[in-house]
Formats: C-alpha cells, sequence, structure tokens
DNA sequence: TTTCCGCTTTGATGTAGATCAAGCGGGGGG
DNA sequence: CCCCCCGCTTGATCTACATCAAAGCGGAAA
C-alpha cells in the first residue's frame, strides 16, 4: 500500500483535465444533479487521476481537503484498530462518491483494489458550489443519505448474520450495484481479494474461502475464471441473504 | 411494543405545541441552524408529542412521511431479520434527530426506550424549507455526514472487536454523547436492557452481562443502582475500547 | 407486606467460525 | 521455459461467544 501524493503526480498517477460532458458516469454521481452550464462551472474545478492498484488514496485522520468520485476502478474504503485488525467500510466503482468528513479529517482510509480513474473536488470550492447550485447540495445529502441506509444494512449483517447469509448477501449487492451501472450482473466479477471480502463481512479468508466451496456444492454459484460467480440460483441466494 | 398512532393520539401520547424558543436541546440539532425568525417558520409546522417508554415511534418500511427530533427520552432504532434477529442500529438522546430515509420509506424502526418527547416535522414541509432556508438543508446534511461516521465506527465495532472491546466502546460513547449534551458523563446512565445492549453490539444478553461482571471484577466500572455505571479507571477503558 | 414477573446474573455445555498448518495453482519475473 | 511467490483452498484443532438452564433480585400490583 504505497503512499500516493495527488500533489506530486508520479508514476503511478497521471492528472489531465477530463471534460464532464464525455464522463461515462455523469448521471449516476454527484454531476447528475446539475445542466450543461452548470456542470462546466464543475469541470472548471475538478481533475481526473488515473492510479494503479493497490495505491493509497488517503489515509483516515488526513486533512479532508478533497473529494472524489470512482468514474473507473474498485476503490476500498477501511479503518483499523492500532494492532493491524481492518474493517472494510465499503467498495466503489464507478459512479461512487468518498471522502465526506467530520471535522475537517476523512473518517476511513482509501485504497484502490484495481487501477481506477478518480476526479477529484477541492472542498473549498465544492463548498462554495453548494451554496451557487442548492441542487448540488441537495444532491450531496441525498447520495449521503442513500450512504447511511446502506451503512445500517451493513451493521445487521456484522451484528447479526451468518457466515452464509453474510456471503450471500454480499454476492447479492454487488450484483444489485452492476445493474444499477448498467453492467450485468451475472455472473457478477469480484476484483477484490478473499482477504478483502473477509474484511468486508466480518470473516477470515478461510471462512470466505470455505463458504463460497459450500455455495458451490449446494448449487447456488459457480466460481469462474478471473474473479467471476456465476450466480446459479439467485432466488436460493436471496432467501439465504435474508436468513430466510 | 404496541403500535402507535400519531394521527390519532391515545393514551400513551400527547400533542401539543411547543414554543421552539423553549426547546431545551435547541443548540444541538437542526434548529442550530436557524435565527429566531426562521426558528418562527420551522415551529409552524412541528408538533411536539410526548410518548411512554416501549412505543414504536414508526416500523421500517412505512411511508417516511416526517423527521423526528428526540427532545427528552432515549429511542432505538433497529432492523429485524424475518426470524426475529435484531440489530439496534442506534440509540438516540435528547437533541437527537431520526427519519432519513430513502425511497420515501423508513430504513429501520423506532421504538422508546423510556418515555420520550419527540418533535415532528412534516417531510413535505421541511423539503420546502429546506428550498428557503439553505442553511437548515446544509444542517441536515452535516448531521447525515456524523451519522455515517459513527455508522463506519459501529462497523469497526461489530466486524472486528471483542466482546469486551464492544462493551468499553460502548460505555466511552454513551459517556462521551451526554458531554456532548451538557450531562454529567460519570456515572453514565444506561437506560436500555441487556438485551438493548446486545443487540446494539451484536452480542447476547448473557454475554453483555459476563462482560459488565468482568469489568466489575477489574476495577474498571461500578455497577451502580438505577443503571448507572461508574467509570473507575476511563484510561483502561479507553485503551480496551481502541484493542490497545 | 407479600407475591409474582421480568430482567439480570451465573453456571454448564455446545458450536460457528478463528487459528494454525499444509498443499495447490497460476501468473509474473528471471 | 521454469521457478517462485502469493493468493486460494482444504484440513485439523481451538476458542470466544452462543445456547441452554436455573437461580437471584427488584419493582409493581394486590
Amino acid at each position: 500500500m504505497p503512499p500516493f501524493d495527488l500533489a506530486r503526480s508520479g508514476r503511478s498517477v497521471t492528472a489531465d483535465v477530463h471534460p464532464c460532458g464525455a464522463c461515462p458516469v455523469r448521471g449516476l454521481t454527484v454531476c447528475a444533479a446539475l445542466e450543461e452550464d452548470e456542470l462546466a462551472r464543475l469541470a472548471d474545478i475538478i481533475h481526473t487521476h488515473r492510479i494503479d492498484a493497490a495505491q493509497t488514496i488517503f489515509s483516515e485522520g488526513d486533512p479532508a481537503s478533497n473529494l472524489f468520485n470512482v468514474t473507473a476502478g474498485t476503490v476500498k474504503l477501511y479503518k483499523l484498530l492500532p494492532d493491524g485488525r481492518r474493517q472494510i467500510t465499503g467498495f466503489l466503482f464507478s459512479g461512487d462518491f468518498m471522502g465526506l468528513s467530520i471535522n475537517e479529517r476523512y473518517a476511513y482510509s482509501a485504497e484502490t483494489v484495481t487501477a481506477s480513474s478518480v476526479c477529484r473536488f477541492p472542498r473549498r470550492k465544492i463548498e462554495h458550489l453548494m451554496d451557487e447550485f442548492p441542487k448540488l447540495q441537495r444532491r450531496l445529502f441525498s447520495l449521503a443519505s442513500n450512504e447511511l441506509a446502506a451503512a445500517q444494512d451493513q451493521m445487521l449483517l456484522l451484528g447479526r448474520k451468518t457466515a452464509k447469509e453474510k456471503i450471500a448477501s454480499f454476492l447479492v449487492s454487488i450484483a444489485q450495484r452492476a445493474v444499477r451501472r448498467g453492467q450485468k450482473d451475472n455472473p457478477v466479477h469480484l476484483p477484490m481479494s478473499r482477504a478483502d471480502i473477509a474484511d468486508y463481512l466480518g470473516l477470515t479468508t478461510e471462512t470466505v474461502s470455505r463458504t463460497f466451496t459450500q455455495l458451490k456444492a449446494g448449487g447456488v454459484i459457480r466460481l469462474l475464471e478471473g474473479g467471476k460467480v456465476q450466480l446459479s440460483n439467485r432466488e436460493a441466494l436471496f432467501e439465504m441473504a435474508e436468513g430466510a
């Protein structure tokens, strides 16, 4: 997890001005709130960056000087305990945003899972724009509310679901998010490692692996090449996810 | 958990107009964003209700027609699995708000722990006011961001902490919140049952009880009358909470 | 005051998932 | 092309916490 300094772009990062009009995820995210001309104003303050896999974007406790929008690839957000135990609080795909903060500090670290592109908004400037365009403010509020609902689902999962239910829930939710991005949801693509999945679900790699094996044996899923998982029995998976 | 119908106030609920100017928690919550005259506008649309202990305020999936502000007492928010397993996603004290939703539906159920007072804002009307007073919108966004950060802390707790660390974290956080409300934080008051604490921390009542006993034996806390807990060694408790 | 009921505590036992420990397999570097 | 390394899987064992069980205990109702 080498550090990554946005100010001085090294080999692993490239910055360029990206025309928002051509943005592939424009409809999904913050920008969906804005009209063409307003979007131009937004474009003035953003920079897009291409980042290699396994790079730290920012760390918990850093001054929260930017908001980010993932436009390609996969990013994970996580928190650590002093002894190294890790909880991944979310995986981000294209269209997802990150960087909400309290006390001007990031509440979690962000690291790329795969090579990714992110679109960076200086916090100060976006706050100005929010005053100017209430729609933008409203959009961010709505996105934060969705995040909050997702966080509550995840609490239910972490606190009360079995390993099998956790894995089933995870697969279902990844599939649903793929659909929202307009991608096909079967087979689903899992770009992250077993260890990452474990740290997201409050399990160990071994348990994640064994549970996949069980689901496979039960004919509910098939493990394909390249981190793809075929959902062979979505009904069963859905019921399993809800503990039914 | 008897149902509670805001429309037809029964024995367990009383409604009256409450002057915001006299609100005890005005500085803590949504209303802190507003000036005197703006507050008057807000006062026009709210109703305060007094609710007995153990009453349902709203249920997961209900149309989210109101936002609420707790002005006295304690409320719990929770989600259920079909077989009855329960995850409490938060405890609310005076000054805390609830009712953020997605798809116009509540994402969780809310029930009073103790007799409480809540201040009710019709969603439709508050959305109008948000357009009129961007400060209000901003305030809600900021509160939602804080909620989100708290939710992420809770994920770390649920996914990666031991029973002892969970209880220690819980006590520390309850104490910190008491301070923010201007109440004394030692001893802390725990108005909720062991079962509620268990469902909040992803444990069982028995484990919660045993862990309290352990902490008591270790001289870290003392269990007092009336649900009060004396934090005898805050340093130790704080370290324990972080897993150090 | 006594009784009763629900909450809490304590004890005995069970188990899901963690931990410890190898193999296995595939992709990148030499 | 081969080897090495790393991530995944599988197996054996351990343990923190759950489950099952029953005994305090305190407050409300009679």
